[in-house]
DNA sequence: ATTTATTTATACGTTTTTTGTATTTTATTA
DNA sequence: TAATAAAATACAAAAAACGTATAAATAAAT
């Protein structure tokens, strides 16, 4: 049994079916077609996935596990300062949506008859658990202030990425990217403990 | 009867065709997409169109037609240099790929049975039976070589555009459309007549 | 070289989607 | 009010996509 082999199809699979789900969404994208582009037969695509939905869940947590894991590697860095920390986890997640397409979440969305959008959220719960957890062990350490509640930060930052749909004020700046610093400088020295500055 | 009235449907229909051919291509989008996004019902859709691949066409046509459209009205305008025009045309020409959408094209293409590829290359041939009729004149007043095949120049700037297909190229410019200048310059300057530089 | 396991290719019945039309209802216009 | 035009709904027919079964081809292991 070929190990790599067999794994090298599975990502095939994964990886075509990121790229086509991320261009053109869920409902446009066929299993045959996936299978097509993959270079892949139909039979081992059921194989590996029995149907499409869990194809895009497992690619769906496969890009927030990433997600998630950078902001980690980020957050336990003991070499970078925490103003750097604090803007960097923001990039990572203004990047995120970003790094989702709007096709695909769509798509992903509007499926409720098969509990997708009840994935993806109870899925963004467990992540903002944790996320929530890291900002309070950072009140504790002295990073950040001590007088908000971490549990805030999940709605303050949704509303963030509200601002991207926001057209005049992207006219304001060369790029997204400048946006994204912008708002996470702001962000940043706004809850940032004054010893840190 | 209100005409005006009766064509905004019409136009409505084209328009949203255009824009969701343009994003999907033709084969991810159907004609209830449509009609549900033009906010028209399908009997009104069918009122102007027998099917998809038509509207494809009425689309197709359109965009081709005003492309051509600007090409004349730099090619007999007095008012600009002949350097000017040359500059005008090959960026009309560029910028014309840009206007078709991958993704429309291939699938467009790809409908071999409806004849669609058929449609295509004749409206493209007797577009550059136009546009090579238009160079041969401009050789007449003097405005370009004569020591060179006007037939030629259809192949010729085909191949530029295969340009923008290589990735290293496009990245030592800032945007694909200082490329275009570039090769507009590039191709303006070599078939100009000595006179009008 | 032969057996074994895997993958492809093909075919197929089933389900779902899309198509194009017909009919009824609703809204507009003369 | 009568006449028109579009929307909404329903529907049969066609096409596409799904998921499974089987045989042929390919690769791996013995």
């Amino acid at each position: 049994m070929e190990e790599s082999k067999e794994n090298s199809r599975y990502i095939q699979i994964v990886n075509t079916g990121k790229d086509l789900f991320w261009k053109h969404g869920l409902k446009r994208v066929t299993v045959e077609e996936i299978c097509r582009e993959a270079g892949v037969s139909k039979m081992t695509f059921y194989k590996y996935f029995p149907n499409k939905v869990v194809l895009a869940k497992t690619i769906y947590d496969r890009v927030v596990d990433e997600a998630y894991a950078r902001f980690k590697s980020v957050m336990y860095d003991e070499n970078i300062t925490p103003v750097e920390k604090m803007q960097q986890i923001l990039i990572i997640k203004m990047e995120g949506s970003n790094d989702v397409s709007q096709e695909f979440l769509k798509d992903f969305y509007q499926n409720q008859e098969i509990g997708l959008s009840a994935y993806v959220e109870e899925k963004t719960r467990n992540m903002w658990v944790e996320v929530i957890k890291d900002f309070k062990m950072a009140q504790e350490k002295g990073w950040l202030r001590n007088d908000f509640k971490p549990e805030g930060i999940f709605l303050i930052i949704n509303k963030f990425k509200d601002l991207f749909d926001d057209e005049k004020l992207l006219q304001m700046y060369d790029s997204p990217q400048e946006l994204v610093m912008e708002i996470s400088r702001l962000f940043t020295f706004g809850i940032l403990e004054r010893e840190h500055r």
